[in-house]
DNA sequence: CGTTTTCTGTGAATATTACTCACAATAAAT
DNA sequence: ATTTATTGTGAGTAATATTCACAGAAAACG
């Protein structure tokens, strides 16, 4: 994406309280009166807005007033764009700029299964630091979302303008449930019936070169989605390719197994930031609990299934 | 919440795009440039909303200029206030106020183990209607997060100020791993270990209460949430109080059973929103895809088994 | 049904603010 | 030392926001 904006249309800013209010009143004078100023004043920077975009705001009937479809969609960005400074100009006021708020935008697939089922023990250690999570995949534009840091698989090219710092090489491999392993498929990749997820149709061709596998599906079935096939692998209707992360916590609770190991797909996940991580005290910690949580994992290493399963709790 | 607001301090909001330009320029002279000012007109933009804050802004040293940590907090949400607002305006340019985007604010548990892995479909049957995910649990503004709708539990008073609509009522019950209940078990509650969760400490009595059964545990155990307790019940460490939402698609999946029915916890899931849901045709559709997935469970029922898992594992 | 009340819209005057111009100050680059 | 590229600032001017006073319109009221 290029760095040059496009031109912005935005509605004259000044007026904006008064529009908020008015709509947030349904009524003029009212507007008029939290804003210590005259209807007239609200009348006139109402129609100011109207002129400049050229629609009606509001529905003008009889003695009351209230918002057209367009109105209602400016007010919520007003509202949005109202809320968010003044949170800003507080935060400055109490904190001198840094928000105890951190917002994250992480890809679902990683957030549901990897990242949410720990963000507990990360609030535990860090009470006094939320996290705002926000699902989202691909190019991420971090301003204009308002996010502090996105995390992302860097299979596309990501903007010049931020720093992206590597988190671990994705490895990926075949993961299915352990009985089926022995039982049915008689340990043979061969056997199996091959989970294809849409989103990453050449996962298992990735990951037999990756490997040096030679094998072929017994049978296949295609999914919409990584979840649904995952889903499916640990309710024993086949193999999937398990993203390492996607899959690690199936691996440490015995659901799925890993027979063949896992090989590095290529991509890394990485952590994108405005600045260096270590320029914001929040982006920081956050940064360095990732790394403690992810432990080896960059390495492509399993995590053991010895202490888990019926019979062996914990 | 009262609906009366504390004063908001907001920056002039005239002077806004003269300081996202020159942050994003890193200097007064080419944002000037960018919006066919002098670099003097900048210059004061930026020395107003300094004044009003009482904050410097920039670093001004030789002859470059860089953001303070202030600066940078106010440049998020600028950012984010300029985009959304022209979001907007595009928005009503272009569909007369319809954004094609609905922005869904969800509980966390309820996203994960429910509402995501059916959003799928949603997205295949609307193609043209994307939808903005945003977990957040309590109470919701919907003005001020930007968001349309909001589904919460309605355990707590929901601000008169929005319209909510019951989805379903919320039924829960005793829920563990199939082999567990019968041959650990024997199919008496009282053997259970039983698995609290921090976050509904009381659910265990309500289900009593609701259901009139008298068992007692047989050991207890505590998560902070209920996302682990019931990943607990699936790994067979013992029996959780899961309610329907949550665990229905481990239910029907057959990881889980629920050997002696549910009961309505006497709460209901509702969708909150600002106007009614037939006021806005995205909303509608959600709306109605929603009831359409929940299916029966407002009466509690549970899914059927006998469709899944290879064998008939039950 | 006329009168009053309660809204919003608007022309003209005024107060305020925003912008430019020209110059000053600073420090890097040459 | 000179030039160049940058930001700050006083004073004048252009632009705009706000008010005041009045107008119009429709509901509320007796």
């Amino acid at each position: 994406m290029s760095n040059i904006h496009r031109k912005r249309h935005l509605p004259p800013l000044a007026a904006l309280p008064a529009f908020e209010a008015a709509a947030r009143h349904q009524s003029f004078s009212r507007a008029a009166e939290e804003l210590h100023l005259t209807h007239g004043a609200i009348s006139r920077a109402v129609a100011q807005i109207e002129d400049r975009l050229g629609v009606e705001l509001f529905v003008r009937r009889n003695r009351r007033v209230w918002l057209t479809a367009a109105g209602e969609r400016l007010l919520k960005a007003t509202s949005a764009a109202l809320n968010g400074l003044d949170g800003a100009v507080e935060d400055i006021h109490r904190h001198d700029g840094a928000s105890p708020i951190l917002t994250v935008s992480c890809e679902p697939s990683l957030a549901m299964r990897w990242l949410m089922p720990r963000l507990g023990r990360f609030r535990e250690a860090n009470p006094d630091l939320n996290i705002d999570l926000r699902l989202a995949g691909g190019p991420v534009d971090l301003l204009a979302d308002g996010c502090d840091v996105a995390i992302r698989r860097a299979d596309y090219g990501i903007s010049e303008q931020y720093i992206t710092t590597r988190l671990w090489a994705e490895h990926a491999g075949p993961v299915c449930d352990p009985d089926c392993w022995e039982t049915i498929l008689a340990g043979n990749l061969s056997n199996a019936r091959w989970l294809h997820a849409r989103t990453r149709p050449d996962a298992w061709e990735v990951w037999k070169r990756a490997s040096g596998n030679e094998a072929t599906a017994a049978s296949e079935q295609y999914f919409d989605h990584f979840f649904f096939a995952l889903q499916a692998a640990v309710n024993r209707l086949g193999t999937a390719i398990g993203p390492l992360p996607l899959v690690y916590d199936d691996l440490k609770a015995g659901r799925l197994i890993s027979p063949l190991g896992m090989a590095p797909t290529g991509y890394d996940y990485v952590l994108i930031t405005l600045d260096p991580p270590d320029r914001d005290p929040r982006i920081s910690l956050f940064f360095d609990w990732l790394m403690a949580e992810a432990g080896d994992m960059d390495g492509g290493a399993l995590p053991g299934n010895d202490m888990v399963g019926p019979g062996k709790k914990i």
